[in-house]
DNA sequence: CAGACCTCCTGAACGC
DNA sequence: TGCGTTCAGGAGGTCT
């Protein structure tokens, strides 16, 4: 389950190994992702890599001519190989660079995707809905409690929604409404801005954390797994429902929201 | 527009 | 041991 902690810390690793490399290849070993992959992606063959950046959770490979678009869904992994490494199970797309390295994803769930974005396949639609980074000035005191003004979803389900911010996932939605106090049900628009912003800043700061933590193994990118990010942080309330509150001692609860886990201290967090 | 719900998928964990 | 069942969740799509 990639957050964008590990998104971020995927592209850090990846990037040295693809700038200025050339495409020789692209295998597709299987295309049906969440969506299928666009018969277009021949189209990166031959190009340069000029770049690699990050949206949301999105990965863009930035080509002389268009992008490939890479999202790891929830279980993808993405590794840079050698060109003689075996494949593997759900090894279902490569990259295939000039100087004998390969940029493979693995994703056993097919909840990931791999796209090609130019002129005539546009990423507006994708990316342009997008809500701000949560590590940019962009997002930052004031604008979850505008965005909020009316609005009766509970605070959890907001700020989880992309057209808000992106990048928090269930795990770090729990753990960042843990620290501000906020119970993950309180109605979006009752929370006044004091506590609004609170909750910013904490976004902000775990995920900063779980990157700069990520960025630790990123010297064995090419040859371990590189697993960063919340497996090393201790978390205070995700996966431990029915257990001790590590601040009170009162038994964490937990609830379905969206369909979706949420995990609580009734008593360390309030409306 | 806001919000609830659905859907894709496989591996892990569990029950008998 | 080996089935069957349940669950996990990112995020776009569909409906009311």
């Amino acid at each position: 389950m990639p957050e964008l902690p590990e998104v971020e810390v995927c592209r850090l690793g990846i990037s040295p190994h693809l700038i200025g490399e050339k495409i020789q290849d692209i295998v597709v070993r299987n295309y049906q992702l969440r969506w299928p992959i666009p018969a277009e992606i021949i189209q990166a063959k031959g190009q340069i890599i000029l770049a690699v950046e990050r949206r949301a959770k999105y990965l863009l490979i930035r080509c002389e001519s268009g992008t490939i678009l890479l999202h790891l869904g929830m279980s993808g992994t993405i590794r840079v190989v050698n060109q003689s490494t075996a494949i593997a199970k759900h090894d279902h797309f490569d990259l295939v660079l000039e100087n004998n390295n390969v940029l493979r994803l693995n994703d056993p769930r097919r909840f990931g995707a791999v796209l090609w974005l130019d002129s005539h396949h546009d990423e507006q639609g994708l990316l342009t809905k997008l809500g701000p980074e949560p590590l940019s000035d962009d997002f930052s005191d004031g604008y979850l409690f505008q965005k909020a003004q009316g609005r009766k979803v509970p605070i959890k389900t907001f700020i989880m929604n992309n057209h808000i911010v992106v990048g928090v996932g269930n795990i770090y939605a729990n753990e960042a409404l843990f620290k501000a106090g906020i119970l993950p049900t309180a109605q979006a628009g009752n929370i006044n801005e004091e506590r609004l912003n609170a909750l910013t800043h904490i976004i902000k700061a775990v995920l900063a954390a779980a990157i700069k933590q990520g960025g630790t193994t990123l010297k064995d990118f090419t040859q371990a797994d590189g697993r960063p990010g919340y497996f090393a942080q201790s978390l205070q309330v995700y996966g431990r429902a029915g257990q001790a509150c590590h601040c009170c001692n009162t038994t964490l609860e937990e609830i379905r929201q969206s369909n979706r886990s949420s995990v609580f201290c009734p008593s360390c967090q309030s409306e």
